[in-house]
DNA sequence: GGTTTGTTTATTTTT
DNA sequence: TAAACAAACC
């Protein structure tokens, strides 16, 4: 075995510190493999040094695959195999997400589907207008029947892998009568714009791939090693097109944690993973149950959670860490109490020197939830960060630039024109485009063309029809200028001339400024992309652009506490985790609490939650909410109270009622094991001792300051100190419990 | 064609 | 409560 390819130095590098079942995933590099990977037992790592040592052993990068559901995955996993190998053999990798290394696939096999390899992708965005149009189109009242519900459903079709000539053999209520009409119409609107949404990149791909058995085979024998990333999220498409892709190598290597499946309303198949040992009888199954992320104590209340759900493979985790600090619960009065607690806790913890701002995350249920905590974090001075919300992608005025810009590489794509045809005015109003949508149908022509022609449409009236034309006239004199000019000295003039930028400069407020800032940003990055990429096209940047979220773009480097949503915290750790919201009907939201198996969905997602933290949990819930713009009572979670309660830090009181929980508990089935009855709860409501503390925003009244308002609070119980403003004397700190504060209503 | 007013509706959302 | 969106108005 003298070859000269194996880098026997590296491999004993790689394998080092890998403990037995790591290593074994590393070294099985023939044949199926399925890894179930728990929490923080280092699924990244077998996975990126799996890829490295396949190189070691002397395999050639493109012959390797992975793929990934998140770009900041698939770029993690990049960075570690570049560190371990050197740049440029790890970027001959095919690692990407499902999406962007479909749509490379497809871009390059363009003409066997049909498409032209310019295809535009569409998000949700485009998805909806599309669909709005085409309700329009024929006749059906959007305020009836709405855009969302028919974009989810088609989705859910899709993901299914249902043709709409399929569907229209099961379609019987009105509303999926409607739904197939729209659905079919839709299909032929996305080839006629020369267009895919994010399942088209998927459904294509399995296409391409079932109907030309050469391409396949392409395929096949260039992935000669494939890993799949978070299997426990894939969908049908995605599981059917490594199945074809992994046929005649069988060398599929697949990470997942059934325990940490929370799309499965968006489709994912935890089932996936159970068949997968059909699919592959012989396939090696390796479980990583070490964790190396959490102490025991948060490992074992994670533990003690996910044991209620049924639907799961067997394992538990354990690990060498120290047992650490109880989880602490904390209750509040009403949601603006917790978010000054949670505010509290986060000083608290900066203020004992051990941690920073970029070691706490806070994370929620569900995103309206963040509002309360961002206006008491700011209150505070204490830097934030929200993760997920609106993308700078997804802001308007970048969406405009990127329509101009779809168009200038696709003019089929009539929803980027009707975006921008008038933006900025150009007069051409809601009459003018109904009759060149009409136009562009009689003659069969696309509605660029249709703008294009207009001197020969008799019928539009002057105004609008000479605009039309020279809109058409403006982004195609740029078609051709992009031809043999660099993207630095077009993109700039085109967005200028089209008018866009000129537009916000006229409006002077400072929000018009920010959207002006961002297209520029929007400019500058293109610029950059050009320089760092030259044999790359603005087609390239755009279809790497339309696949990347907010997610991909922000940074956790900076000294900020983090908020996100408990879906968006999948993947990351942090020392500290506080989640929020802790109560029935919020977490589990109430949708899910009729349902077995979205209540053990949201189990799993408590469940993964909890695992991102490594040194403390901070379990929040408050007794009042406002909901819609009423309070609320609310009760607390019933996760809450699955956790066990030697892992808890809570009331004495509670540690009673737990405890006399816990003896009934065993008499119970098992599904019901963890509810409390009725009588149980008020009981244990009515035993919560009243918080007295103050609120910011609360008028108090001062014997020698008089009358003023709280607008910070730091520390509780006998700490507490205040922050009040005067308007008499201005700004005053006082210790809460020697100010003799009188409460004003 | 653009602005204002009223109505509707609130779970998560890797691409 | 508040945000987003459509209809109604100018």
């Amino acid at each position: 075995m003298n070859n000269p390819e194996i880098n026997n130095e590296l491999i004993g590098k790689l394998l080092d510190g890998l403990n037995p079942e790591q290593r074994a995933a590393v070294e099985t590099i023939n044949g199926p493999v399925q890894v179930i990977a728990g929490a923080g037992s280092g699924k990244t790592r077998v996975l990126t040094t799996r890829v490295a040592f396949l190189i070691a052993s002397g395999k050639q990068p493109e012959e390797i695959l992975a793929l990934t559901f998140t770009n900041k995955a698939a770029r993690e996993m990049k960075g570690r195999i570049a560190q371990s190998l050197g740049g440029n053999i790890s970027e001959r990798i095919w690692a990407g997400t499902f999406h962007s290394i479909f749509a490379r696939i497809l871009r390059y096999e363009a003409e066997k589907i049909n498409y032209k390899n310019n295809f535009s992708i569409y998000d949700s965005d485009d998805q909806l207008a599309l669909i709005r149009g085409i309700e329009k189109e024929i006749g059906i009242s959007t305020s009836e029947f709405s855009p969302n519900n028919f974009q989810g459903f088609i989705s859910r079709l899709k993901n299914n892998i249902i043709t709409p000539e399929e569907f229209s053999r099961s379609a019987r209520t009105i509303f999926e009568k409607h739904a197939l009409e729209v659905y079919s119409l839709y299909q032929i609107r996305l080839r006629e714009n020369n267009a895919m949404d994010f399942d088209d990149l998927l459904l294509n791909t399995l296409t391409l791939f079932n109907e030309n058995k050469d391409v396949l085979a392409k395929y096949q024998k260039r992935f000669k090693y494939i890993h799949v990333d978070e299997f426990q999220d894939t969908n049908r498409p995605q599981y059917l097109i490594v199945q074809l892709l992994a046929k005649s190598q069988q060398n599929l290597f697949v990470v997942g944690d059934d325990a940490q499946s929370i799309y499965r309303w968006r489709g994912a198949e935890i089932k996936n993973i159970l068949d997968f040992s059909k699919e592959y009888p012989y396939a090696k199954m390796i479980r990583l149950e070490q964790n190396y992320r959490s102490t025991s104590t948060i490992l074992d209340a994670a533990h003690s959670v996910i044991m209620n759900n049924r639907n799961q493979i067997e394992k538990k985790l354990w690990t060498n860490n120290k047992k650490g600090e109880l989880i602490k619960v904390i209750t509040a009065e009403d949601d603006n109490a917790e978010a000054d607690r949670v505010r509290d806790t986060i000083y608290e913890l900066k203020m004992s020197n051990n941690y920073h701002y970029n070691d706490i995350a806070v994370l929620y249920r569900t995103n309206a939830q963040s509002l309360l905590l961002e206006r008491a974090l700011r209150f505070a001075n204490i830097p934030y960060q929200i993760y997920g919300g609106v993308s700078f992608y997804q802001r308007k005025e970048i969406k405009d630039a990127i329509a101009y810009l779809r168009l200038l590489i696709n003019s089929n794509d009539s929803i980027s024109l009707l975006r921008v045809i008038n933006e900025p005015p150009r007069g051409i109003g809601k009459v003018s485009i109904n009759h060149l949508i009409e136009y562009s149908n009689e003659k069969h022509i696309s509605l660029f063309e249709s703008c294009l022609l207009q001197d020969e449409d008799p019928n539009l009236v002057k105004r609008p029809k000479l605009a039309a034309k020279q809109f058409a006239t403006l982004v195609h004199s740029y078609q051709e200028l992009l031809v043999d000019n660099s993207l630095e000295s077009i993109i700039p003039a085109y967005l200028n001339e089209t008018g866009l930028l000129q537009m916000y400069q006229e409006i002077d407020t400072p929000e018009a400024r920010d959207r002006l800032n961002n297209i520029e940003n929007l400019i500058t990055d293109i610029i950059r992309f050009a320089r760092e990429n030259p044999t790359l096209s603005l087609g390239d940047y755009l279809q790497q652009i339309s696949l990347l979220t907010d997610f991909d773009t922000s940074d956790l480097s900076d000294n900020r506490v983090t908020l996100m949503t408990l879906h968006t915290a999948k993947g990351l750790e942090f020392p500290i985790v506080i989640i929020t919201g802790l109560e029935n009907g919020l977490f589990p939201i109430a949708k899910a609490e009729n349902s077995p198996e979205e209540l053990e969905e949201e189990r799993r997602l408590f469940y993964v939650g909890l695992t991102r933290a490594k040194e403390r949990v901070f379990l929040s819930y408050a007794k009042r909410r406002s909901r819609f713009g009423e309070y609320q009572s609310c009760m607390p979670s019933n996760f809450l109270l699955e956790i066990g309660k030697e892992y808890l830090n809570w009331k004495d009181i509670y540690n009673n009622i737990h405890s006399k929980v816990q003896s009934h508990k065993d008499t119970l089935p098992r599904t019901h094991q963890h509810y409390f009855d009725d009588e149980q709860k008020q009981n244990y409501y009515s035993q919560i001792p009243e918080d007295n503390s103050f609120h910011i925003g609360e008028r108090v009244s001062h014997s020698h300051f008089g009358e003023g308002k709280i607008i910070a609070i730091f520390g509780s119980g006998e700490s507490t100190k205040l922050t009040i403003d005067f308007p008499s004397v201005g700004r005053k700190q006082l210790m809460a419990q020697f100010a003799k504060l009188e409460k004003l209503n």
